[in-house]
DNA sequence: CGTTTGAGAAATGCATGCATTTTGGAGGAT
DNA sequence: ATCCTCCAAAATGCATGCATTTCTCAAACG
């Protein structure tokens, strides 16, 4: 049955995505925060433009209650600023901001390999890890990616991501990771969607591939220092990809969140 | 006037704070995030207890709709633990949770000491710093500390600590510090209310005011290095404030969030 | 011509009530 | 005694409407 005071029906459509949970919008409050995520990724707001929640609920087709939740998620994301009475301001980064993104995500990954390296119990533990990259070296390998292997690798490479964190067994970092790579320009998998591919990405992509055979060998080995560099070092690929990318003057939908980019 | 469905008057009543602006409850649902939070810090929940939204509006007299929101918020502060159709859990922390939270907030700010040395333009810029770490020896080296020396502590240490974070000229890492420092323990502030002053202890605060003038001087001479090893080192002594009143079995209202604390 | 003021318009904060979902336990079956 | 079934009670999600605050801009003032 349907909400007396809702005037309109079956606005909840679910769609069929792979697995992620926050995929399947459960609720209006789950729907407005995705909508949301991707207009803001995708430049649909000015950088320091206000957001004016009730025409803004209309566009969305949700109420203004759900809507006012989303946006407060997207501050905690980093997308928006709050004003306690004056409502949301859509942020605005510089390169720098996003290289330091970048850092910081490196420095976090790289304490994690670390802690794995020390708190590793059983050396079976890097199994799957040792899978994932095996995985994804033969897709690099092989002569071109498609957009289906593009997006297997993408995938894969979250997979490794997480497999590397949760080796640290602390849930405070792994927080602290989650946090550090909300905004679009600082995941792991960001810059991964370029078209273009060019022989220098190719090579960026091998480099990236051996970088996590040297990690999981020095996790196994114990050495978290030696754990420790080159996962940070791993995080800089991202800042070689996206300095390939603005010098190449590539298209601004191949860089996620371009255009919330000032200077 | 007061709103017409609201039953109770004046329900915002303005304290006298220092300076904080989110201390000065200028809605609803900032004095339910206040009150919530002191509630949590001081245990009047149990971890793993699920919280009741409807008793516990009626309880802090504010609506459900600004009770929801505070609750969003202590789930970003790292408090609660949401879920999606039902409702709020309380977090449980152990020891080792601490000490990781502290050894993160020691990575971060050394980061942030090594950032400052390498992005140090005028080498006035530490002179603030400088005052307020001379300001807090000379009140650590005096006799004893009374209540009001403490609070005034208390205040230089979030100073200097404010003036370290913002010497990076990072707003990334500004951002992932204060998402670190947001539990009660992780914060520089933590542990430093204790009651029981032992030799130990001011011992502990005079190698805590030695250590702000070595990052300065690190800082000043562009050694970004040694600024780095000494503030994730000062970190340290937070734990070993902590491991001292664990040791000595001090009352809980004296370690914040101790109730929050499994194991 | 730039600044201020004030009134109307619009936006945010939130109190309330309804629909849907979850929960907890009584009753029955195995 | 344990497990399943099902129903009532309670809890969450949110749509709507009102009060207060903020914004806009035009007219008056300096």
């Amino acid at each position: 049955m349907e909400q007396s005071p809702s005037p309109k029906l079956q606005k909840v459509t679910p769609r069929e995505y792979s697995q992620d949970e926050a995929a399947r919008p459960s609720s209006q409050t789950a729907r407005a925060t995705l909508a949301l995520r991707e207009m803001l990724v995708q430049g649909l707001f000015r950088p320091g433009e206000r957001i004016r929640e009730v025409p803004l609920a209309a566009k969305l087709d949700v109420s203004r209650i759900p809507l006012h939740l989303a946006l407060e998620r997207l501050v905690h994301e980093g997308f928006l600023e709050m004003h306690p009475r004056r409502g949301f301001i859509v942020q605005h980064f510089s390169t720098v901001d996003i290289y330091d993104s970048i850092e910081l995500r490196g420095m976090l990954e790289g304490a994690a390999a670390r802690l794995g390296a020390e708190r590793l119990r059983d050396a079976k533990d890097l199994a799957p890890m040792e899978s994932t990259a095996a995985d994804m070296l033969a897709l690099v390998r092989k002569s071109k990616l498609s957009i289906d292997g593009f997006r297997r690798y993408i995938d894969l490479n979250a997979e490794f991501h997480a497999h590397l964190i949760a080796l640290a067994h602390s849930r405070m970092l792994q927080r602290a990771i989650e946090r550090a790579c909300t905004l679009p320009f600082a995941s792991p998998s960001a810059f991964l969607k370029r078209q273009t591919i060019s022989p220098d990405l190719r090579e960026l992509f091998l480099i990236s591939a051996d970088q996590h055979f040297q990690i999981i060998e020095a996790i196994a080995g114990r050495e978290g220092m030696r754990a420790e560099i080159i996962t940070r070092e791993h995080a800089r690929v991202a800042r070689r990809n996206l300095e390939d990318a603005l010098r190449s003057r590539e298209v601004p939908s191949d860089i996620p969140g371009a255009k919330l980019i000032i200077a």
